[in-house]
DNA sequence: TATTGTTATACTCTATAACTATA
DNA sequence: TATAGTTATAGAGTATAACAATA
């Protein structure tokens, strides 16, 4: 049995509600409560993913690459919301784990195209396995319907 | 007119949707949409803020001394879930600004009691004043019944 | 012995800028 | 000249570990 990787950084840093403390206003502001769930949502994320040396990033990362073959760096930059530099770092982990390759691009001989390898499907596959479960798991206290409104609202709000 | 302050660190990176390209099955992960709905709130808040040298964290621990006079260090750290040399850096930004004192306590000689100066406490009236404003218009896709249900099921998520 | 504050250090993430090769 | 990729560097943020003072 061959180890299955090494833990990456730090663990997420979840809020957790201090017993007997005043939040003053923090409660109602919406920008706060999306960021105590979205820590609470890494930390779900870190435990469905225990011991595979992934990251939400490049977890994001390469569901894109998957959805978009031939995808160009820069375009992969620019979904992730970061500079070409950035996208470079997740490419060249990727690749180097050989989830995905660099191919040349006929008509453009400045950008790669990147596609995933056999083995970056598989994982993938794993991945979403594992993330949707864990998904549920992390939302278990809304029920189905307040869940998929929650999806709905936010997806109305980022537009 | 003195300069009201330099902008701190990169500007927080947005995930914009990119045209014509596919997320596969991000769409449907409640954490991403999490994410991508948090990172907008970090845009408004720095909008809201700008040239003020705040952010989102140092705002919140301003906040919970506020609402929590004679706070000690550690329980603000364990507020803000990071370590106590985490919030040793938070309140030494405070400090230094005049927002914040450190009061010995009588009765335990090892920690300080944390408490808001005039100044701070202006300080975080106007940052309310502008959050809040900046808040509505964030969530301005939302109508107001939408905005509170938001508040509602994020608050039910988190427990 | 345990806890608070403190300091020093390391690591992750990311932005910026300069460089190259293609266009 | 503009763009894609690459590389090096710097900064913010945060965890870890060790230390002193106090409990």
């Amino acid at each position: 049995m061959k180890p299955t990787g090494k833990a990456r950084g730090p663990r997420p840093g979840s809020i957790l509600r201090v017993e007997g403390l005043s939040y003053g206003d923090l409660d109602e502001h919406l920008g706060y409560l999306l960021r105590r769930a979205q820590l609470a949502g890494f930390e779900a994320f870190h435990r469905a993913t225990e011991g595979l040396d992934i990251s939400p990033a490049r977890y994001t990362a390469l569901t894109i690459v998957g959805a978009n073959p031939g995808l160009t760096q820069s375009a992969l930059g620019a979904a992730l919301g970061t500079a070409r530099s950035g996208a470079m770092m997740v490419v060249n982990w990727m690749e180097k784990r050989g989830l995905v390759e660099r191919c040349h691009r006929p008509d453009d001989g400045r950008s790669w195209g990147l596609n995933l390898t056999r083995r970056g499907q598989a994982q993938l596959r794993e991945l979403n396995r594992r993330v949707r479960a864990n998904d549920t798991a992390f939302a278990a206290r809304l029920t189905a319907a307040e869940r998929s409104r929650l999806r709905q609202l936010l997806e109305k709000l980022t537009g």
